[in-house]
DNA sequence: CACCCGTGCTGATCTCGATCAGTTCAGCCG
DNA sequence: CGGCTGAACTGATCGAGATCAGCACGGGTG
């Protein structure tokens, strides 16, 4: 989290001291155990040091709704803090590390370090485009697009952690959870990822994707990644 | 936009010569023309105190997706601001009325008054939240449900700044704007209307959105509108 | 060992909503 | 005045994706 605020921000001796003094509250949580719940009030935030999370709404008629996946270095709740009342659960995909952000600590960082408070402001900005654009896809891509699209992004994203490059990454979703990301049944995620498979543009066995021709890839999704590695003027 | 702001943070003197210091700016744009382009940079925000407007995405096969709509008291483009590249287009969808605000500001803000930032980084959170549940109503309800609980978050968001009630609220939206907004086609916004209105439980006519029944709605719509006036212990 | 259960995978059928192709009506402008 | 445009509205047809029903496999766990 440190090496990925530094990209942006360059961070004073206060400002790391901060910081290192939450490195103290370390955790482990085992995949597919709820870490925050819907609902529920005066939650902590966290940040992600490895392993897969994810974030999603469920339906009072059992439907759920998958808003975004989170990887290492991106943070966890934030929104539950902000608004006090979480209005979406998380649960870890794979087993994770975080560290424990309480409330008091993002008073302080407002407080003392006001470069810090627009550095979070900036990761949640760029949540919301994570967000925004997934909207667009679920809204206006049919399922082979959309799929694709998700898939680069996710790639993309991984990328900027070295987790992951123009030749794919590991990835541990099932199929179930790319359908209720992307509001398609799971039957159909498997039908489309099929024919990618068949046409050699993209291949995703055994908890890898492999992106068989990159470039029609995102020619295909019409995969534009400005959103997700812009730096914000406020960090300047 | 004080009075909104206001609502949620005890505003100290200096904060409210800061704000009324922005009021210098104030400015009209005409319906229709984009205020706001998609890969515009360093634009600046704008906070809305009359008239509606509409953030949106374009494709590059011409199709659009509607992400949110502003109305009086609502930021726009704060993203835009913060990650510098604008990732969304914004049009005003009547004539409005705004204040500039520059990024400069925004890095006083965050500077001199903390609480002012934690207010501005609330509503970006209250802004994601909408998003969120866009989402979900485009990932996961069927048409008549979508296009209902969309209905009732504005009606409640502009409950909000007394410009709705349960019994309805003004609406200037065409059926085209709401099908661009719900990824449905204008054809089946139609019908759907028709059938709400037939069963009456509500009515979209003349510019005017009328809750018929706002019980057995909001039953249907499965809406739950804690989400939109949850109140952040930052700012306590 | 047998027995689940989760995940991947597939064929057959159904349906919601898109698309196409119009009509009507209320401004608005020459 | 007639012609034009944009919005609301409607019927007929089509298709993407849901749903239902089922098989195969591999890894736990009694």
């Amino acid at each position: 989290m440190i090496r990925k605020l530094g990209v942006f921000v360059v961070l004073s001796p206060p400002e790391l001291t901060l910081l290192s003094d939450l490195q103290q509250r370390r955790r482990t949580y085992v995949a597919g155990r709820d870490l925050v719940d819907q609902g529920q009030a005066d939650q902590a935030a966290y940040i992600l040091h490895s392993g897969w999370a994810c974030s999603y709404k469920l339906l009072p008629d059992g439907q759920r709704q998958i808003v975004d996946f989170q990887i290492p270095g991106d943070f966890l709740g934030l929104r539950s803090v902000l608004l006090r009342i979480s209005d979406h659960s998380i649960v870890p995909v794979t087993d994770i590390e975080v560290t424990e952000v309480q409330t008091s600590d993002l008073l302080d960082i407002f407080a003392k370090t006001p470069r810090l408070a627009a550095a979070v402001l900036w990761a949640a900005s760029r949540d919301e485009a994570v967000v925004v654009e997934h909207l667009v896809g679920v809204g206006r891509r049919d399922a082979a697009e959309r799929l694709a699209h998700f898939l680069l992004e996710l790639g993309a994203r991984l990328a900027l952690v070295g987790m992951g490059s123009k030749a794919g990454f590991d990835c541990p979703l099932s199929q179930y959870m790319l359908a209720d990301a992307l509001g398609l049944s799971a039957v159909h995620i498997n039908r489309v990822l099929r024919q990618m498979r068949e046409n050699g543009i993209l291949t995703f066995r055994d908890g890898h994707v492999t992106f068989d021709n990159y470039a029609r890839l995102t020619e295909f999704a019409q995969f534009d990644p400005t959103y997700l590695d812009e730096l914000g003027p406020l960090l300047k």
